[in-house]
DNA sequence: GCAAGATTAGCAATAAACTTGCGCAGATCA
DNA sequence: TGATCTGCGCAAGTTTATTGCTAATCTTGC
């Protein structure tokens, strides 16, 4: 599961763009088709490639706005946590959700079009499950997002190419 | 721009995997190739699909903690907006950056390796850039990331497929 | 109501990309 | 030194993407 130089870069290349045909992305790595092929097939058995997806532009689709959901509880158990899990995959408008440390339990983001939209999805939400204390923090806008994870940190056995 | 059912069809396929053939998205959405391959062309072209990314695991690049960093700033003009975003930029631990509303200027998603990790990083923040305030919140666990988006919005002109 | 134009579907052929089998070269180790 | 292992790359074969062309359906203006 150790990444080598030329894993990096693969994979650099592939959280841009995708659609790389693979002998270009071995041109650019400085190997062939063969071998680079395998590097790829090898991280996605081993799961550090998940998946390929297509990223949709937010305002094209009319999510255009983001919203942060802090929730705080007093039930403090698996159960009642799995429920919470449970309500919040439902809906597509929440993105991620976070168990947080702090004086916040859970923190979600949420997409919707509107200050309206947001609305109805938090009465929904409430309708669903009993939540102690919600505060929202409306972002204005997104300065960056990206789907990339910085690969600086990965385990490294070669260093030396 | 206007999104049917079946391009709504069409991209939540393609939200969930990028890598399924043409052939095969139509046939689940009741085309054949040809119409569908156009579709998802000209979906690139009007920008609603702005591309196509490889999503790896984070724990196994080794940056599966998350932290959100909250900054407020005294700065509250367009110039400084532009240096911080600059500064941000340059940073890859940082894979999302809000401007706020709220008591909360900016709001960011930081992914690193652990604590240690998250201390460097912020002394190198704060060394490039003056920050008010800033607020440190840690993920004890992801419970729910997707890059889709949802669809339940889009703007649609024929409803009656 | 009807004909011209526009839009969308489908087939078939071509082009591009992926995938596999095999052999070769360098590294490791007894 | 020789056996083994690992990783590379060439050359097929297979799958998938892409394009040109035709047919069918829907729109529009009269």
């Amino acid at each position: 599961m150790a990444l080598d130089k030329i894993d990096r870069k693969i994979l650099t290349l592939l959280q841009k763009d995708a659609t790389m045909p693979v002998a270009e992305i071995g041109r650019k790595v400085g190997l062939s088709t063969t071998p680079c092929w395998r590097r790829i097939q090898k991280m996605e058995e081993d799961g550090v490639i998940q998946r390929r997806v297509a990223v949709l532009d937010p305002a094209k689709v009319n999510v255009g706005v983001t919203v942060f959901v802090s929730v705080k509880t007093n039930e403090h158990n698996d159960t009642w946590m799995r429920k919470f899990s449970g309500v919040i995959d439902e809906f597509p408008e929440v993105v991620e959700f976070y168990r947080m440390s702090g004086d916040v339990d859970y923190l979600m983001r949420v997409v919707v079009p509107d200050i309206g939209a947001y609305d109805a999805f938090y009465k929904k939400l409430i309708s669903k499950i009993n939540l102690t204390d919600v505060s929202s923090a409306f972002a204005m806008g997104q300065i960056k997002y990206t789907t990339a994870l910085p690969l600086d940190f990965a385990i490294v056995v070669d260093d030396d190419k």
